[in-house]
RNA sequence: GGUGGGGUGGCAGAGCGGUUGAAUGCGCCGGUCUUGAAAACCGGUAGAGGGCUUUGCUCUCUCGCGGGUUCGAAUCCCGCCCCCACCGCCA
């Protein structure tokens, strides 16, 4: 979440930032709802001092009187009792007025909560500004000598490509049918050298990251309380796109909702946390299933593995001092990271700029990196596919928006506490990493050559089909 | 799932409903002493939000979370969450 005291001081930078990406949210009516929370709010810390103040003047005189009331008979008696309530009628005045600022302060903290939570955290001056990913900027890209995206892939390999669809129907790899037939649309079974190469693709990703980049492994809850959506800052904005699994329906205290990524776990991780400086930066690496309802997506990419409700995914997520310069160094570190994975399973890669529009509530900045799959993109005129860029993975920089909702901090040298910098990005998502793999290392006879850095993962060996 | 026990500061551990935001011990920080260190002694050691004459003073909230009783709740009542023990089930 954002920072109230930034937005009071400056809430037009806050509708820029919100109009710039595209969320409505009324900047408006939250500071009106702050602004009278914090009036209540005095009013109700005013009464509460008075209260105190009061409750240690007479509360033991009403103590002392209330013990000598019990052994009193006759007009002794009356006269404490009407000593008792002489006593007991300013408090009880202040305790009427307490509760009634109580209320009016119940009435707007849910509202006034909400909304902050909506505010999204603007994108940094220098991500373009744009309504849809058309507007997303090339930063950069590369390719292997044996294939480059600019000649189409005819003239890389001298035949005309299959889909990874066609692909992995030929070799068996996906059985889309039973997947359909078990859990409905978007769903599919890995079969034999299918889930072998996907194996090989994780764990490959996982060395990386971990073994060679320090990132330490982690296995976290793909099923979570509302809590760590919220935190992470999934939730609200993301609702619709999780799986809402309702136990408390059945009696349960709370609900759970299944993750879309491993991120919500490995931030979650810290909540509520006051780590030392010297621990910083924390990274961290998981491979988890990762669900995702593609509520809004219907009839987008149905047909393969690229958008599917179920997938799994190395990430990695890094938690640094609240440094600008640092989190920029830390996000080309993870995007490097991907580039050297890239490189060595020598798959066209380009890095793209998102612009407002693309970036989601909580990121300042993001880059996605596309990996160029020829079955996707526009036919030519014989109705063959012309390939296109697909995004394979994302890399986001948040600033502290992502560790305020979590409410993850550390002490620094002067011994404040501050709200830490978050990052995130892909290392590898599964299935749709293989989409390319299938489709730029297919042969003319139909087979699959294995790339050189999957096989020590793959027994060596250096064909499917 | 059943039964029982329990959640208090960095940790351990007290706390008849009334100056208890919290004793005591440990740890940590600063100081005295010392050639240096240890010991001993003295002092200080939670977080959040707000106000001001803004590096200090002050107010409010926080004893798992939420609600209730009360003039007043760490303390009493209710709901929830979590932990521990045993039993049942189980990869």
């Amino acid at each position: 979440m954002i920072d109230l005291k930034r937005l009071r001081a400056d809430p037009d930078h806050f509708k820029r930032g919100a109009r710039d990406k595209g969320i409505e949210v009324d900047i408006d009516r939250l500071l009106e709802l702050d602004g009278q929370r914090r009036t209540l709010l005095a009013g109700q810390e005013a009464g509460r001092a008075e209260q105190k103040k009061l409750g240690k003047e007479i509360g033991p005189q009403i103590g002392a009187l209330k013990r000598q009331l019990k052994e009193a008979t006759g007009k002794d008696r009356t006269a404490l009792q009407d000593s008792l309530r002489a006593l007991e009628q300013r408090p009880l005045a202040l305790k009427a007025e307490i509760q009634a600022y109580d209320e009016r302060i119940a009435e707007i903290e849910p509202p006034w909560r909400h909304l902050w939570l909506e505010v999204p955290q603007p994108a940094d001056p220098d991500v373009p500004i744009g309504g849809s990913p058309a507007e997303n900027v090339e930063v950069r890209r590369w390719h292997p000598d044996w294939f480059d995206p600019a000649r189409g892939f005819r003239s890389n390999k001298g035949f005309d490509p299959r889909t990874h669809l066609e692909l992995v129907k030929d070799l068996k790899l996906v059985d889309f049918e039973r997947g359909v037939k078990m859990a409905g649309t978007r769903q599919y079974v890995l079969t034999g050298d299918g889930m072998r190469l996907q194996q090989a693709v994780l764990r490959m990703a996982l060395d990386l990251v971990a073994g060679e980049h320090g990132f330490t492994p982690m296995s976290v809850p793909v099923l979570v309380r509302e809590e760590c959506m919220v935190g992470t800052g999934f939730f609200p904005a993301g609702r619709d796109q999780a799986y809402h699994v309702a136990e408390s329906q059945r009696g349960a205290g709370h609900d759970l909702f299944l993750v879309g990524t491993g991120e919500v776990g490995l931030m979650a991780l810290h909540a509520d946390e006051i780590l030392d400086e010297a621990q910083l930066p924390l990274k961290y690496a998981t491979v988890s299933t990762c669900f995702r309802r593609e509520a809004g997506a219907a009839g987008r990419d149905t047909a393969g593995l690229f958008r599917v409700h179920q997938f799994e995914k190395v990430e990695q997520v890094l938690i640094c001092r609240a440094d600008e310069a640092e989190s920029r160094r830390w996000h080309e570190t993870m995007l490097g990271i991907v580039e050297s994975l890239l490189k060595r399973l020598e798959l066209p890669y380009r890095f793209v700029q998102c612009c407002t529009g693309d970036l989601g509530p909580k990121n300042a900045d993001m880059i996605d990196v596309e990996c160029w799959m020829p079955g996707r993109g526009d036919d030519d005129a014989d109705g063959r596919p012309t390939g296109a860029w697909g995004e394979t993975h994302s890399a986001s920089r948040l600033y502290d928006y992502q560790c305020r909702r979590l409410n993850l901090r550390y002490r620094d040298a002067g011994g404040k506490t501050v709200f830490c910098h978050s990052l995130n990005n892909t290392v590898a998502a599964c299935p749709r990493i293989l989409i390319p793999i299938l489709e730029l290392y297919q042969n003319a006879d139909g087979s699959i050559t294995v790339p050189e850095a999957l096989r020590p993962y793959m027994d060596g060996r250096e064909r499917i089909g």
